[in-house]
DNA sequence: AGCACGCCGACT
DNA sequence: GTCGGCGTGCTC
């Protein structure tokens, strides 16, 4: 009987000893790293990788995730968790892992990356309402048939749960779309990304056609309701077809048979502020991490995607079908007759043809606003005093802007520089080309620039906008948002060489796809025009003919002499603030002897701070992180800097 | 001395 | 994100 008791004694003691031994980490969405809590012991069973619980934090209880056990950390106060909620974890174990990766790769703290990944309203759960999702007008999609045989390895892919890659090199972008609908059509557990609000818009008619009720959008401008609701729908394994924009990447969907990425190679899937991960990239990641299919597709698929097909990493679908598209007219403005700036003769000639046969025609220009600025005498250019780019002016209210800052001043008569009375208009924005058409060709154009139907633009399309308007002009703006096809007997792109003079590696790529854009938007039998003065540029050559595939291998060829992406790693570091030591940034860039370093340069925040960036190139993932981490390391404690990191700009 | 305000660092 | 600590500066 003594015995017993004693037993029984010793039996709490390992009892109570084992409960002040729980020790779980839990990790919050703020930029912040796990901490460690006590788990009392009836909640310990429940203590799950994923599972929601309630934590006090700074004398507030706040809701954060389980992420394991852990042992006892070295800080003396130790709190013990509220509790824990639900019965099963809010996001699994592949997209743990997904955070983990995040973080270690683009060395970002954990609590950040659950920041992005799951919005605030995930930890708020509710009560999913029915039948509210709204219907919206908008016009029909017709989808082609597609030759199902070049889609078999998908099918098998998704059917065997394996992780693999596809990348779907489409003729047009209906064609992207119509074989896209043909994988989806059977499964469930998927992921569709765009890269804007508006193709969502666009394709849901049809993805709801298929998916009904299963069907959950997701994108950064729901309302906190609607977030709430989507993603109560996918825990609650009722939605299981997501479509939406980047962060639908984080769908807590319970299992994931196939990711699609639309668009792969559109730059909108880069997030520019706060964690900047590459929304395509992370659907490759968590592809992997959940054993399933990703499906990139696109009309012109990026260098790198491009680079992989070729490597065998991924695998290249490219459907034999011939396509008639527009004819392209490089128009050498070195030789041309020109009938106002950006305005050459032959395009004019064009379109006044074009408006006689009763059909519509399209220009654009990728600046707004009027024109600059030169002083006849001295040939300077007003510039903006913060940010050092060119001034425009404004016609209709006589301001001249700056199109970084936005700041907003008077015109004046006086030469900055010379105190010259002659100052003259140069070159020529949307409103100056809209004055020339009226001009050339007696017809009142409809410009689409401006601010004003930005927003509206961004969420319905802008096709309502247009539909009667025999000529278009607009920004690059325009362009993204026109989405029916072949509406135009022609356009004319008329200052291609800004974006091929953008100071970024990828500028000849990124202006093949604009125009390869544009193309889409043209019917068959009309004809692009694009104006240039170095009509000797090799992308020329490739997109006269559409030969995209010629282009990458040019591209990939001028990448490797470079070390540029695919062939090396990049990473941008950025300082601002008062603390900046430009001596001790280039004393740490000369200590480090294996790798490029270009920079740094000075640029200004549209606050008109100062910024110094360093581009960093690297041959590999790993020398590049350890890289960084040292510039990091090494100006710690710097109180008015903020040094902050771009893995893969 | 007493308090308002703003900045900054830490949060288990 | 957001709370408390601390410094600054103004007022009673």
């Amino acid at each position: 009987m003594h015995l017993q008791v004693v037993a029984l004694l010793l039996c709490f003691h390992q009892f109570v000893l084992k409960s002040i031994m729980e020790f779980i980490d839990v990790l919050f969405p703020i930029n912040l790293g796990p901490l460690t809590y006590r788990c009392p012991l009836h909640l310990i069973d429940r203590a799950i990788p994923g599972m929601l619980v309630s934590a006090p934090l700074k004398k507030k209880i706040t809701k954060g995730l389980i992420l394991g056990r852990s042992t006892c950390p070295a800080t003396n106060e130790i709190k013990d968790i509220i509790e824990i909620h639900g019965e099963s974890p809010l996001i699994g174990e592949p997209l743990l892992q997904l955070l983990d990766w995040m973080a270690d790769y683009y060395l970002a703290s954990k609590g950040l990356v659950l920041k992005n990944m799951l919005p605030g309203e995930a930890f708020i759960r509710v009560k999913p309402r029915k039948g509210s999702s709204r219907q919206k007008i908008h016009p029909d999609i017709s989808l082609l048939d597609v030759d199902e045989k070049i889609l078999s390895g998908i099918k098998a892919s998704i059917s065997e749960k394996e992780y693999r890659t596809f990348l779907i090199h489409a003729p047009t972008s209906s064609h992207e779309l119509s074989c896209l609908m043909k994988i989806v059509e059977w499964h469930k557990g998927v992921i569709i990304l765009v890269p804007e609000i508006a193709h969502i818009n666009h394709i849901v008619p049809v993805i709801r056609e298929l998916a009904g009720e299963r069907l959950c959008i997701l994108h950064g401008r729901l309302s906190k309701g609607r977030r709430s609701e989507a993603i109560e729908k996918i825990l609650s394994g009722e939605g299981n077809i997501v479509l939406g924009t980047r962060s639908a990447i984080f769908a807590p969907l319970k299992s994931v048979s196939m990711i699609a990425v639309m668009h792969e190679h559109n730059s909108s899937y880069k997030q520019e502020d706060g964690l900047r991960y590459n929304g395509r990239d992370i659907a490759v990641m968590r592809g992997y991490l959940e054993k399933s299919t990703v499906v990139l597709s696109s009309i012109c698929p990026s260098i790198e995607s491009f680079y992989n097909a070729k490597r065998g990493k991924y695998t290249l679908i490219r459907p034999d079908i011939s396509v008639k598209r527009p004819r392209i007219k490089i128009v050498d403005l070195r030789h041309e007759k020109r009938l106002g700036p950006n305005l050459s003769k032959t395009v004019i000639d064009a379109s006044a043809a074009c408006i006689k046969k009763d059909e519509r025609a399209m220009f654009l220009i990728n600046r707004r606003g009027y024109s600059m600025l030169q002083c006849r005498d001295c040939s300077h250019i007003e510039t903006c005093q913060k940010c050092n780019i060119p001034l425009i002016f404004h016609k209709e209210d006589k301001s001249l802007r700056c199109h970084y800052c936005g700041s907003i001043s008077t015109v004046s008569d006086i030469c900055r520089r010379c105190s010259s009375f002659s100052i003259e208009l140069i070159g020529g924005g949307t409103q100056r080309i809209e004055e020339d058409i009226k001009k050339l060709l007696g017809i009142e154009p409809v410009r689409l620039d401006s601010d004003k139907i930005r927003k509206k633009v961004e969420l319905e399309g802008i096709h309502e906008m247009i539909r009667a308007e025999a000529i278009i002009i607009g920004t690059k703006l325009l362009t993204k948002r026109i989405f029916e096809t072949g509406e135009f007997a022609m356009a004319a792109v008329l200052n291609t060489d800004m974006n091929l003079h953008l100071p970024d590696f990828r500028s000849t790529e990124k202006t093949y796809h604009e125009l390869l854009s544009v193309s889409e938007k043209i019917r068959s039998d009309g004809k692009l025009f694009i104006q240039t003065w170095m009509p000797q540029n090799y992308l020329f050559r490739f997109i006269k003919n559409y030969d995209y595939s010629g282009f990458c291998d040019e591209e990939l060829a001028r990448r490797k002499k470079m070390s540029y992406p695919p062939y090396s790693k990049l990473a941008i570091i950025t300082f601002k603030g008062r603390d900046y030591d430009d001596e001790k940034v280039r004393g740490v860039v000369k200590r480090m002897a294996d790798l490029e370093i270009l920079g740094p340069s000075l640029s200004f925040s549209k606050k008109g701070q100062k910024e110094y960036t360093l581009l960093l190139k690297t041959p590999s993932k790993k020398k590049l992180h350890s890289a960084v981490m040292e510039f990091l390391k090494m100006f710690e404690g710097y109180k008015d800097l903020k040094v902050s990191v771009a893995i893969d700009p």
